[in-house]
DNA sequence: GCTCATGATGTTACCGCTAACATGGTAAAA
DNA sequence: TTTTACCATGTTAGCGGTAACATCATGAGC
C-alpha cells in the first residue's frame, strides 16, 4: 500500500524541499537527535518513543540524506570499484558478486569503467575519491605514478584499496585479491606439454591494456621451453607468440587460427593457448570450417570458462577463473575490514588472497599418444 | 611525476584529517570562499591570486568532498542506474555506454543491479535515492507500487527518472528510453511467416521476471494468427509459446529444440523464435548435433545480436537491439535535463525516445520457396 | 572631485546529519 | 534516605562546502 506521502514544497531559500529528521521529530514530538538514534541504534530508544517515531516516519515518508550523514559521521556506506569493461562478462560477473556481497551490509556500489586505460583510470579514482568512499577496489596492479599515489594516501588514511585479478608471489603494497596470471600461464604449456604437444604457440589478445593476458603469456613462453626440456624435446629457438588483431574476438580468434597456419618453414604448431576463450573458440570454428582435426592436427586452450565453451565440439580447454569468487571475496574483506576500529584495520591493508582457479581440460587438448612418460602432474 | 602530498593527520576530534578548503586557503593566503570560487568559475578570480591558488592545490594534493558540495549545493554530480543483471551483456553494454556518455559532463555513475528481482530493484531505489542522485535510471516500466511512488516522488523533486530498454506506444508516468517490444515480436512472427514459415513457435526465457522478452512473446503469437491469415494459411488452434528451464542458457536452449521435436500429432514447428540469442545459439548447436537442417527442417530466430549468432553455421537471424545507443541517449537525455533551469525542466520529465532496433535476416531464416505470395515487406 | 558601476574578495549563515557531552529522572545499592 | 548508576533524551558544535549578500578598491562618466 503506496504511503500517505506528505507533499514535500520549499520551505527557505536553501532548503530542498525535502523531508528531513526535524520533521520527522515535530510530527513525533520529539527532537531530531532521538530519531537519528533510532535510525541507527533502535534499541537505545523507549519503546514508546519509537513506536511514534515509526509512525511519523511513515507518515512523512522520510528518506535519509546520506551525504549529510556521511559528512557528519565520516563513514559513507559507499564502495568505489573501477573496472576495465563492463562489456566483458569476466568483470560484469566479478562486479555483480562484489555488489551482492555488499548489499546485505548495507553498502552501495559506485561504478567506473576505464576502457582498458590507464590515464581513465587515474582519473577515475581521482573523481571516485572525492566521494570518500568507504573502500575501493581497482583491476589489476598496474596503475599510472599518479594513481598510484592517490590510492596510497587512500589507504594511509585507513580507506582499503583492493586490487581485483591479481595476486603476485611478492606482496604489493595494498590488498590484492586474485591469482597468480604467470602461475596459470605455467600451468597451460605444462598441459599441453604433459597432453603431448610439442610446437606451442601463445595467442595474445589485441586489447593492449589486458596486463594479465599478457603475464600469462610471458609465462607460458618460459615455461613452454621448460616443460619441454623436462621431457627431452627439441626446444624452438623463440617461442612462438602471437597477437591477435583488435575488434570482435571471434573474427580475431579466426585471424589467429590462420596465422598460425601460416608458420612457413618451422614445424607446424600443434597446440594454441589463447588470452581467452572467445578466441580460442573463434579459432575452433575456424578450424572446423577449414575441415582441421582439433585436437588432432591443432590442439586449442582458452581462458575464462565462458558457457559457449563446453558447447563446441567436444568441449574448449580452458582455464576457469574465480569469477565470482573474486568479487565475493572482495566484498566479505571489506565488511571485515570495515567492522574493525581504524587502528586495528592499518596493519591489514596490505595483504594478499589468492583465490583458486582450476585448469579445465576437455576435448580440444584431448592428448595425443606418445611413447615417452609424461611429466608428474604438478 | 607525483606531487609533493601533504601528510594529513588528525586535526581535532571531528575532521577527518582529509585536506579541506581551508588548508589550500591558508596556503595561498586568502579565504576559503575564493578558492571555492576558483574551482567553479575560475575567471571570476583575479589572475594572480588563481596562480597562488593553483600553487596551494598543488601542494596540498586538495581533493574536493562531493559529499559536502552536494550539501550545500543541492547538486550531486551523479546519477544512479538500476539494472535487472550485468553478467548478462545486454545491459552491460548499455550501462557501459551510459557511464561513458556521463563521464565527459562529469557525472558519476551509482550503480546497482536487481537480479531480475522487483522487490530488491524497490530496495535499491529507495537506498539510491538517499545519495540523491542527480537523475536515476531504471530498467523498464515494471516495478513495485511502493517503488513507482518513490520514483514520482523524485520525480517531483525535479529529478529525471528514466526508464531504460522499454517505450511503450502510450507515454508513460516517466521519460522511456527504449523500443516498443511488443512490435520487436510481431516484427519476428512476420519475418518468419514472409520467410515462408508455417508453424511457428516462441522459446520464451525462464527467467521470469525478463518481461521484455514476454511481452515480445506474446505480440509474436497474437502477431502470427494475423500473419498467416494474411497469407492465407490455416492458423493453429493456439500458439506454441513454450518456456525454456532456466540456467544455462546455451543448454537451455538445447532443451527447448528437444520440446520443439516432441510436439507429437500436430504438424511439426518449422520455424521457432527465441527469448534471446544465447537460447537461440543452443538450440543451433543442438540441431548440428543431432543432424538437423537449419533452417531446412527448422528455422531459428533469435534476439539480441550478440557476437556468436554471426559465426556459427551461417548465421543466426537475430533483431539487433540498440544496447549501446540505450545508454548513449539516456547520457544525453540526462545532461540536456540536468542543464535546464528546473521550471522548464519539470515540463519535460515525461516524455518517449524510440531508439530503433533492426531485424538481421541471416542463414537460420532463409526463405522455404512457396508458390503463394509472400506479405508485403511492412 | 564626486557619483556610480564594476570587479575581486570576504562574511555570514546555512545544507542535514551525527559525535560528544549534558541533563534530568528512575531504580538499584549502600 | 542518600548515593550511585544508568537510561532516555536533549544541547551544542561541528563535518566541508556553497549561496547570498556585504565590503572595499578601482576607474569610468559627468
Amino acid at each position: 500500500m503506496p504511503l500517505p506521502l506528505l507533499e514535500p514544497g520549499p520551505r527557505n531559500r536553501r532548503g530542498h524541499g525535502r523531508i528531513t529528521l526535524q520533521d520527522v521529530a515535530e510530527a513525533a514530538g520529539i527532537t531530531k537527535i532521538t530519531v537519528s538514534r533510532y535510525l541507527r541504534e533502535p534499541e537505545r530508544v523507549a519503546p514508546g518513543t519509537a513506536l511514534r517515531i515509526v509512525h511519523a516516519l511513515a507518515a512523512t515518508g522520510y528518506m535519509p540524506n546520506k551525504q549529510a550523514g556521511m559528512l557528519a559521521s565520516g563513514r559513507s556506506g559507499m564502495v568505489a570499484a573501477i573496472v576495465p569493461s563492463l562489456a566483458n562478462s569476466v568483470f560484469a560477473e566479478t562486479v555483480q558478486a562484489l555488489s551482492e556481497g555488499l548489499q546485505p551490509a548495507g553498502f552501495e556500489l559506485m561504478l567506473a569503467s576505464s576502457g582498458y586505460s590507464l590515464l581513465r583510470e587515474e582519473e577515475q579514482i581521482r573523481a571516485v575519491l572525492g566521494w570518500s568512499p568507504d573502500a575501493l577496489a581497482v583491476t589489476g596492479h598496474h596503475h599510472t605514478p599518479e594513481a598510484t599515489a592517490m590510492l596510497r594516501v587512500a589507504a594511509r588514511a585507513g580507506t582499503p584499496i583492493i586490487e581485483l585479478w591479481d595476486c603476485e608471489p611478492q606482496p604489493g603494497e595494498f590488498i590484492q585479491i586474485g591469482f597468480d596470471h604467470a602461475a596459470v600461464g605455467r600451468a597451460m604449456a605444462r598441459h599441453l606439454v604433459e597432453a603431448g604437444y610439442r610446437h606451442l604457440a601463445y595467442v595474445d589478445t589485441g586489447v593492449a591494456a589486458d596486463f594479465r593476458a599478457h603475464e600469462r603469456g610471458k609465462a607460458f613462453a618460459a615455461e613452454t621451453r621448460a616443460a619441454l626440456a623436462g621431457v627431452g624435446a627439441p626446444q624452438p629457438a623463440r617461442a612462438r607468440l602471437i597477437t591477435a588483431p583488435p575488434g570482435d574476438a571471434f573474427e580475431a580468434g579466426r585471424a589467429a587460427l590462420h596465422q598460425l597456419l601460416a608458420g612457413s618453414g618451422r614445424p607446424r604448431v600443434d597446440a594454441a593457448a589463447f588470452a581467452n576463450d572467445h578466441l580460442a573458440c573463434g579459432a575452433l570454428l575456424e578450424a572446423q570450417r577449414l575441415g582441421l582435426q582439433v585436437p588432432g592436427q591443432l590442439a586449442l586452450l582458452g581462458f575464462g570458462d565462458f558457457a559457449l565453451g563446453r558447447q563446441l565440439a567436444n568441449g574448449v580447454s580452458t582455464v576457469h577463473p574465480p569469477r565470482q569468487e573474486i568479487g565475493r571475496e572482495a566484498a566479505r574483506t571489506m565488511i571485515e575490514l570495515l567492522g574493525l576500529p581504524p587502528d586495528e584495520r592499518a596493519s591489514r591493508l596490505s595483504r594478499q588472497t589468492a583465490v583458486p582457479w582450476q585448469l579445465m581440460a576437455r576435448g580440444s587438448t584431448a592428448g595425443v599418444p606418445r611413447a615417452r612418460p609424461l611429466l608428474p602432474a604438478h
